[in-house]
RNA sequence: GGCGGCGUAGCCAAGUGGCUAAGGCAGAGGUCUGCAAAACCUUUAUUCGGCGGUUCGAGUCCGCCCGCCGCCUCCA
């Protein structure tokens, strides 16, 4: 099996084949840091992040670029509202996304270039392309002449005269054409600006993208990809540009992320519904939140409801409930356990599993079906945990704790099950201490200690639950029933569940997001 | 108007023309359990919006119809 990616330029999912064998560079425009990252930035972000992460899976080395618009109208029109410079809120806002990203698990791309940092490059793209006569000047501002571009529209799949009929904008009719777009305008006064051999002025939105991913990745690099709303114009207007300062082919692989809509309504500020990354996170987990985002294919529009980011948090408990139990029995004791067989059957589901993730990561990134295979894996893990319940045997331990390997490192392909993720925390098992007495003045104590924390928010004091574990384990010893359901009613109150199992009973704290 | 997409079980969502239509959530029954929870097992679409067509064979290809959506303007 080899690696396709559906091609925008192409329509098609085409053998993924790098300029570089080995190496990969890749694209990914950034957002315009004018306000907070809402859920569509998060879906793009993941969409390229477990791009990036799979391709590292399959052994390639990566580049990746993420650029950040920290000059455009849109920020400058907000800084205005704000009553604040407009670098100051590009800075702010960058900061923000950078914490939503890092607060999502997403990884920082190798280079995160900022356009206003880059102006002198975008000035030489722009000269280029008014020497060799595809660009002209109009009073201080640059434009690109879309006539000059044969292969204009290639990308959208549309010709100049259906973009020019389907064109509502006003027309500047200073420019040779409705679609020639600019490189560079004048700035008024009080906006951003820099100097160039056209005067004072700051480029035009296309420009930077050309020039930043030309700088790090050269001019002709493997995959460039953003939102599908920026096919046209702004990817189709990137093409224009760089193939004409070049002469040479762009990106290589365009690859267009869905949108997504809330409650079936498209996100928009003027209905608003948009959902900032920031407040789902104050009641989603990340790990439940990337499960709703890759539970549909990253080219198909994706619906926000609560009930299915709900479903999206209990199918991460279930994979979380998998990892957790594999470390429970790893703890068992096993003095006196056989080791009569190993136990194949896992080992084989393990490989099956690895294969059909690789292979749906394999078609286009499908991570929907690799979300499949984990599961698939999780079912088989559970059976054998169930059978070792039941009679201990140290290989197929040993197989368990080969299965929850596989399991965390696909995980870790798109991001979910991190190692350092929050939520994991929360599956700690109490170790009960058999056998010693809990006396009456510690119980009291550990229940007065547990009621302060609650009632002040703070996180319970472990030590104290485990007492209180400990005695409803005295009560259930001496068939006190009546008393131990209470005693698990009352932690139950507190955010505390208790479970029994056939080897005694174990405890965690709920997530404090639900 | 132009271009493109979607419509698969109660909900979400996969599905290179051909083994018994993935997976998650929810539901039902069962196993386990003092009870509960968790977990596991079984079960829930003779059928893929509708009607025709191509084919030995179609959810998958073609045509028409119905319903929904995106882009063509800043937008992830």
């Amino acid at each position: 099996m080899s690696l396709r990616i559906y091609n925008t330029m192409s329509r098609r999912k085409e053998p993924f084949d790098p300029l570089v064998p080995g190496e990969i560079r890749m694209y990914a425009c950034g957002p315009t840091v004018y306000d907070r990252a809402h859920i569509g930035h998060a879906r793009a972000a993941l969409t390229f992040d477990v791009v990036w992460r799979y391709l590292e899976y399959r052994g390639y080395r990566v580049t990746y670029v993420r650029n950040f618009t920290d000059v455009d109208d849109k920020i400058i029109h907000r800084a205005a509202e704000l009553g604040q410079g407009w670098d100051s809120l590009a800075e702010e806002q960058i900061e923000a996304y950078r914490r939503d990203m890092r607060a999502l698990g997403l990884r920082t791309p190798t280079h995160e270039p900022r356009a206003t940092q880059h102006i002198r490059e975008m000035i030489a793209v722009i000269q280029t392309l008014i020497g060799r006569g595809v660009a002209y000047c109009l009073d201080g501002d640059v434009y690109f002449e879309v006539r000059r571009f044969a292969d204009y529209g290639k990308l959208s799949h549309r010709g100049l005269e259906e973009l020019r009929a389907g064109a509502r904008v006003e027309v500047d009719h200073r420019k040779r054409d409705p679609l020639d777009f600019a490189l560079w305008k004048t700035s008024k006064p009080g906006e951003p600006s820099w100097d160039s051999p056209w005067g004072p002025g700051r480029p035009g939105w296309h420009i930077e993208c050309s020039a930043m991913s030309m700088e790090y990745l050269g001019e002709t690099f493997d995959i460039h990809g953003g939102g599908a709303d920026l096919i046209f114009p702004h990817h189709e207007n990137e093409i224009a540009q760089s193939e004409c300062a070049t002469g040479k082919p762009f990106g290589r692989y365009w690859v267009h992320n869905g949108f997504v809509n809330i409650h079936a309504e498209k996100m928009s500020k003027s209905l608003g519904n948009v959902l900032a990354v920031r407040e789902l996170l104050d009641r989603v987990t990340p790990g439940a939140l990337k499960i709703f985002l890759l539970g549909t294919h990253y080219r198909a529009p994706l619906d926000f409801s609560e009930e299915a980011i709900g479903s999206a948090g209990r199918a991460e408990h279930r994979l979380l409930n998998a990892l957790s139990e594999i470390r429970r029995v790893q703890e068992m004791d096993l003095s006196g356990a056989a080791s009569s067989q190993d136990d194949r059957p896992l080992l084989r589901q393990i490989r099956h599993a690895e294969r059909e993730f690789t292979d749906a990561m394999d078609d286009d990134f499908n991570t929907p079906r690799a979300l499949a295979a984990m599961f698939d894996l999780v079912r088989d893990i559970n059976t054998s945990l169930r059978d070792t319940d039941r009679a201990s045997d140290k290989a197929a331990i040993d197989s368990l704790r080969l299965a929850g390997d596989a399991l965390r490192e696909l995980g870790s392909v798109l991001g979910v099950l991190l190692e350092d993720s929050p939520e994991k925390r929360v599956f700690s098992d109490a170790r009960v201490a058999d056998g010693v007495q809990v006396r009456v003045s510690d119980y009291h104590e550990a229940r007065k200690a547990i009621d302060d924390a609650f009632q002040s928010g703070q996180p319970l004091p472990e030590d104290k639950v485990r007492i209180i574990v400990e005695r409803r384990r005295q009560c259930r010893d001496e068939k006190d029933w009546a008393g131990a359901d209470s005693i698990r009613a009352w932690l139950g109150d507190r955010g505390v569940i208790v479970e029994d199992t056939p080897r005694g009973a174990r405890w965690q704290l709920k997530s404090p997001r639900t």
